[in-house]
DNA sequence: GATGAATGAGGATTCATTCAT
DNA sequence: TATGAATGAATCCTCATTCAT
C-alpha cells in the first residue's frame, strides 16, 4: 500500500482548512498511482512480469524513476497493488453480484454467468492474466501474485462449495483449484485468438468446465454442455 | 568447423578405429553439454526461464562463463537444445511406443497410457514443464519453446484425430490445443503437491480430460471416468 | 521525454525565471556530458578509438558506467558527439571566419591562414586527429567519424573550388580529398614531434601542399613555397 | 620469430637421417605459419588490427587456437611476423632491384618505378597497408608495425639521400618521412576507389609527390609532373 | 512531491591465452 | 603436433534503487 510521504509537510501553523490540502495531495497522489499502475499493466503485458523494469514502467508512465519510488518501494509492490486494484475492480463490478446471483443457476448458465464477465474483464484488463499466472516458475505463486490468485481461487471455492454441500473441504479445494487452473489455461487460448476462433475457444472452455463439473452436481443438471451459448467480446 | 588435419597421419595401414580421435574429443564436449543442460534445467526450475542467467547456469555447472559460450551462443539456444533433447528423450522412451499402443484403447486406458508416463517424465525432468510453458507472457510462445510445445501438441493432435476421424481439422486442432492446455494446467497442480494430494490431483486431471474428451468419442466408450485408476509416482 | 509537472507550482504571480528549474537540471547533465566527452577524448588519444572501452571512459571521468549510459547509448555515440562538438568548436572559432578571409589570399598566405589554426586546434584538441582518422581499417570511415571527416572535407572542397573555378566537380573533389589526406598525414608527423622538429615538419607540410596546389592556380601565384613562413605552437 | 616446439621429440636413438624428420616437420610448420599469416592478413583487413582476435585468425586459418599459439606467442607476434614476411617479399620481388635501377632516373620515371610496383603490391597484399599504418593511435607506431614502417622508411631515405647528396641527415629524414606519410595517405585513397577513379588518384598521388620532391633536385629534372603517365593495376 | 542524476552490482558475451590429451 | 576444452578477466550494457535539489 503506497503511502505518500506526508511527514514532509513542515506544517505551517495557520492552515485554515486542515484537510483541504491533504485531500488535494491525495487526489494528485491517487492520479499518479493510477498512472503508474496503468503503465505497469502495459509493460507487464508487453514484456512479462520478470522482464519488466521499473525504469520502463516509469518511462511508460511519463514520470521519473524517483517518482515511481515515491509511491512504491519496489517492483513487487507495484504488481501487488495492481493485483489488488484489479481484484477490487473485478469484485465490485461483477464479483459480489455474481456470487449472489449464481447461487441457484443450472451449471450451464452459471458458467455463462461467471465465465463471460471474467473473460471480458481479462480482455479489457490484459494484465489480469499476467497476474493470475505469476512468474515463469511453474506451480510457484510468489507473494505479489497471491492477491489475485488467492482472491479468485477463494471465490471459486465459495461457488463450488455452495453447489456441492456434501463434499469435503479438501475435495472442494481440489476441484476449485483444478477449475481455476483449467480456466486460466483456457483463457490464454482465448486471448491468443481473435474473432471466430476466439468464440470457438470460449465455447470449448465452457465445454471442458461444464463436463468436468457437471458430474459433481448429481442429477440436478442436464447434460447440455455442447450447446453452451457462445457470448464473447 | 575446422576439420582436424587427418592427412598428417603418416597413414599406418591398419588403422583400427579411424575416427577414434575425433570421437574422444567430442566425448568430453558432449559430457560438458550434458552437464550444462542439466545445470540449465536446474536453474530454469529454480528461477524460471526469464530470470535465469547464463552465469548462473555456468556456475551451477561448475564451469566458467566462457566454457558455456563454447557450446551455446546464448540462453535461447540452451533452452532450445534442452527442449530438443527432452523431447527426444520423451519420444524415444515413450512417445512412439505410445502412439502405436494407444490406437485402440478405450479412453480411460488411453488417458492412463498417455498421462501416467507423461506425468512421470515431468516429475523426473521438471524442466520439461518450464519449457512447455514458455516465458512470462501469457499466450506467447517464443522460438526456444516451440520444439517442446509444438512437438507435444502435434502428438496430441495425432492421437485425437486418430480417435475422431469425422472431425474437421480446425476442430481437432482446437480440441488438441485445449487438451494440451488443460494438461499443462493440471500438471502444474500435480507437481506442486506431494503424496496423497498429488495422487488426487492426478485423478482429478484424468477426470477433467476424460469428461472433456469422452463426449467426442460417440458411443464407443463407457463413461467410467470417476473410477480412473490412479497410478502416480 | 517526461515533462516536469509544472502545474504543481501553486503559481506565484511573479515567477521571474519560469524555466530556471529545468535549466539547472540540464546544467548538471551538460557538465557531465562535457566531462564524459573530455574523458573520452583523453582515452581515445591514449588507446585509440577501437581499443577504448566505455568503462575506461567512465573511470577517467570519475563516474560509474551507468552514468555514462544515461547520456550516451554506446561508444559510437560518444565519438559522434565528440566529433560534432569539436567540429562546432572549430567552425565557430576559426572556420567561418577563415572561409571569408581566405577568399583572395595568395596560396602561401592561404595555407598559413588555414593550416596554422588547424594545426593549433589539433594540438589543443588531440582527439580531433583521432576522429579525423577513424578506426584501424585503412580507407574505411564509419558513421561516428563522418561528421569530422566530411565536415572538414567539405570546407576544403569549398575553398578549393573557390580558387579553381574552371575545374570539374570530380576533379575538385579529388584534389580536396588528396589535400585533406596529405594534411592528415602531415599533421600526424607534426604532432609526433616537438620544438624545432615540429616547426620543420609544419614547414614541410606547407611545402607539400603549396607545391601540390600551386600549379592548379595557373599563373596567378608565384612559386615561392620554399620560403613559406613558419608559425607554429 | 616463431620457433616450433622441437624439444617435444623424445629423440629415438636410431634416427637414420638426422635431419630428414626435422625438415619435414619444418615444412609442415612453414605451411602452418603461412596459413596462419594469410588468415591473419585477411582478418586484419576485415576488422582492423586492434579488433582482430586470435580466435578469429585461427578460425579463418581452419586450425584451433592452440595451434596458433604453437607458432606465435601472441597477437603482436603475428603482426610482426606478417610484416616481416611482407617486407621480405616486397624487398625480394622489387625492392632491391629498384634501389639499384632507380639511381639515375629522372624523377617522373623514378616515381613510376617506385610507386607503381608499390601500389600493385599493396593491392595484392592489402594487409600491407594495415601494417604500414599501425593501430588507431595517430602518430604512434608500436613494435609490431615497426618492421614495415621502418623498413619502408629506410628505403625511401636511401633513395632520397641518393638523389640529394648535399642535404643534411635530418632534412633527408624529414623529407623521407613526409614522402612516406604522403604516400600512405594517397595509397588509402587509391585503394578506396576503383577503376577510373583509382587511376586518377594514382596520378594525383604522383603529382603530389613529384611536385613535392622536384624542387629538391635542383635543375636536373624537368617540371613535367602534370603529364605523369598513369600505369595502374 | 517530482525530478533526473547517480550508482554499482550484475547480466550477456568475447577474448587472449593455457592445458590435458 | 594439433586439438578443442577451459579459463577468467574484461567488454558492453541494464536495472533496481537512492539522493540531492
Amino acid at each position: 500500500m503506497p503511502e505518500p510521504n506526508r511527514s514532509a509537510n513542515h506544517a505551517t501553523p495557520d492552515t485554515p482548512a486542515p484537510e483541504a490540502r491533504p485531500v488535494r495531495r491525495q487526489a494528485r497522489g491517487e492520479r499518479r498511482i493510477a498512472q503508474l499502475l496503468e503503465a505497469a499493466a502495459s509493460v507487464f503485458c508487453e514484456t512479462g512480469y520478470t522482464a519488466a523494469s521499473t525504469n520502463a514502467i516509469a518511462r511508460e508512465a511519463g514520470v521519473s524513476p524517483g517518482t515511481l519510488y515515491q509511491y512504491f518501494p519496489n517492483k513487487e509492490a507495484i504488481a501487488f497493488e495492481l493485483g489488488d486494484r484489479l481484484m477490487h475492480r473485478w469484485s465490485e463490478s461483477h464479483g459480489t453480484a455474481l456470487a449472489a446471483a449464481t447461487q441457484d443457476l443450472p451449471l450451464t448458465q452459471l458458467l455463462d454467468a461467471v465465465l463471460d464477465p471474467l473473460i471480458a474483464f481479462n480482455y479489457e484488463n490484459p494484465a489480469f492474466a499476467v497476474l493470475m499466472h505469476g512468474p515463469d516458475i511453474p506451480g510457484r505463486i510468489t507473494q505479489e501474485f497471491d492477491t489475485v490468485h488467492q482472491g479468485l481461487l477463494t471465490r471459486i471455492e465459495e461457488i463450488i462449495s455452495g453447489h456441492l454441500p456434501g463434499t469435503s473441504r479438501a475435495e472442494t479445494a481440489r476441484i476449485a483449484a483444478m477449475s481455476f487452473a483449467v480456466f486460466k489455461a483456457g483463457l490464454d487460448l482465448i486471448l491468443a485468438h481473435e474473432g471466430g476462433e476466439r468464440a470457438a475457444y470460449v465455447a470449448e472452455l465452457k465445454s471442458v468446465m461444464f463436463r468436468y463439473l457437471d458430474p459433481y452436481l448429481g442429477e440436478e443438471s442436464p447434460a447440455c454442455a455442447p450447446g453452451a451459448r457462445i457470448d464473447t467480446p
